[in-house]
RNA sequence: GGCCCGUUGGUCAAGCGGUUAAGACGCCGCCCUUUCACGGCGGAAUCAUGGGUUCGAUUCCCGUACGGGUCACCA
């Protein structure tokens, strides 16, 4: 494969907000033009009128620059071969299909939908598979000038060769070698004077010297057609490299009406972007070595085309977890605190507590961000709880011998200054009683969890606890725990 | 249905003629531990199928089954 000078485009229809599927193709494409130091166009492919959805491509610019897909020419940037949407090319796309016509490669096509549809019909009747009927093909040319001068509305079609096969070669599938018979004389040009996908996505590819067309694998059956286009026009084709589908189960794809499947979900469901970048890259990709976490920057580096697959992923949400608390348990502990604060202040008001242990407790804890706020729920107010949590099989504790400890805590506690009230000091003095009572630590530090949380399950144990809600606090919840024991 | 493509544990997957068929998630067990989690150790679990080719096939070829894609004036 040649890799001089790439350029990538990822071009997407803006009809909706980015689906995970179109975001990973996206990924792919970003990451081989940088893999490459090449660039990594954006262009918006909008010649459906019917479909055109205001803001879509908004949405399309923000998720884009949220994951750091950051492209080199496009819309809104620029560019050498501005503009980068179609609706505002279509003077060029009537151009070429003209030139094709002038060539032989292309012919007007005066049928209407009526018409076709009533052909199609009638060759599915017939177990024929659908497809023009070729109608138009051989009008003689004093006829498509009449029928041109009265203004009758016309198509321009491509002029598939009868015979022969055409042959290309996708980087991943290798070569793949279709008879001209079975392939459709498809519309270039539409009757509203706008191109189909498959003639403008050629064009543009060329005249914005795309090298390297990534793009999803359902676009592998039309390719041979658009390398014929390529052969017409006298032009190289580029490299292409179809990527498989993210499917939900072994017989459907993720589709958008699965809901969830937008990126935007996802970070609304507590994902880290690069997680969720990391997840679907790996997902009809493998790296070499065994490391699974990547970042962008290590994705362009450990990249290989090799390395995809050429058989559909089913989607796991398990899995995704699983990556996502991998990249939040590595994180530096002051960015995972700078992303979470916003979590914690959703169900914690109190701003006079450890936020260092807090987070730190946090951290291993944490699969989602949004796990968070209910874990910390805790802290402002003490929940309601029953006696029962202080019985504790391992620990050999119950709500008799909690309070004998909760007892026995209470003036280690208030032994500790208001300044001394650290997360070391509470350690060695509660430490210090265990010892001097010769107990085992959960005996006497399962109670201070429960006095301290109405909870079993907390971020961090008795220490860390106390340490989180201060002194005070700390000294008011054993009490009161110890008034609902006796 | 025609054409194209694919098929390794539950899932993601490595493998590219000879391997005890990696690894990860999940699951189970054990250890560590102030619960849970984290961490550590161990376990169960895979080459769709039938023929070839070969001294030898997960790997190459053909068929079958299954799955996907495509067959629009959608992209």
């Amino acid at each position: 494969m040649k890799t001089d000078n790439i350029r990538t485009r990822f071009a997407p229809s803006p009809t909706g907000f980015m689906h995970i599927g179109n975001l990973r193709t996206a990924l792919y494409t970003f990451i081989i033009a940088k893999k490459y130091g090449g660039k990594f166009i954006l262009r918006i492919e909008d010649t459906d009128q019917e479909r055109f959805v205001e803001g879509a491509a908004g949405a399309v610019y923000k998720t884009l620059k949220d994951c750091g897909l950051y492209w080199d020419e496009g819309p809104d940037v620029g560019g050498p071969y501005a503009p980068y949407i179609q609706s505002e090319r279509t003077g060029v796309y009537r151009e070429y299909a003209l030139k094709l016509i002038e060539s032989g490669n292309a012919y007007f096509c005066f049928c209407t939908k009526e018409r076709m549809e009533k052909v199609h019909e009638q060759q599915k009747a017939d177990g024929i598979t659908p497809a023009y009927d070729r109608h138009c093909r051989d009008l003689n040319p004093e006829e498509v000038k009449k029928l041109l001068d009265n203004n009758t509305p016309y198509v321009i079609r491509q002029k598939v060769p009868l015979e022969g096969e055409t042959i290309f070669r996708d980087e991943l599938f290798g070569e793949i070698t279709v008879p001209n018979k079975d392939l459709d004389d498809q519309i270039l040009l539409k009757q509203d004077g706008m191109p189909t996908y498959n003639f403008a996505n050629v064009i543009d590819d060329h005249l914005m010297d795309i090298t390297h067309i990534v793009r999803g694998r359902e676009y592998l059956s039309s390719t041979p057609k658009y390398n014929l286009l390529y052969e017409a026009f006298g032009w190289e084709s580029p490299c292409y490299i179809h990527v498989e589908q993210i499917m939900r189960d072994a017989s459907h794809k993720l589709s958008k009406r699965d809901g969830d499947a937008y990126f935007g979900d996802f970070v609304e469901a507590g994902y880290h972007i690069p997680a969720i970048l990391n997840y679907i890259a790996l997902l009809g990709w493998s790296p070499k070595g065994e490391n699974e976490i990547y970042s962008l920057d290590e994705l362009i580096n450990e990249f290989s085309i090799d390395g995809l697959s050429k058989s559909p992923s089913i989607f796991d949400p398990v899995k995704m977890k699983a990556i996502n608390a991998e990249w939040l348990r590595r994180m530096p502990h002051d960015e995972f605190k700078s992303l979470v604060l916003p979590y914690i202040k959703k169900n914690c008001k109190r701003d006079d507590i450890d936020f260092d242990v807090l987070v730190r407790t946090l951290q291993p804890r944490t699969e989602l961000f949004t796990d968070i706020p209910e874990k910390v729920d805790f802290i402002d107010t003490l929940p309601g709880y029953n006696n029962d949590l202080y019985f504790n099989k391992k620990m050999k504790t119950s709500p008799e011998t909690a309070a004998e400890a909760l007892k026995a805590v209470l003036p280690v506690l208030e032994g500790i200054s208001e300044e001394g009230w650290n997360e070391e000091n509470i350690h060695a003095a509660l430490f210090a009683e265990i010892e001097r009572l010769g107990v085992k630590n959960g005996w006497l530090l399962w109670p201070v969890r429960v006095a301290l949380s109405g909870k079993a399950l907390t971020p961090g144990g008795g220490v860390e606890l106390a340490a989180v809600i201060g002194r005070e606090e700390s000294l008011n919840r054993i009490r009161k725990g110890i008034e609902k024991l006796v």
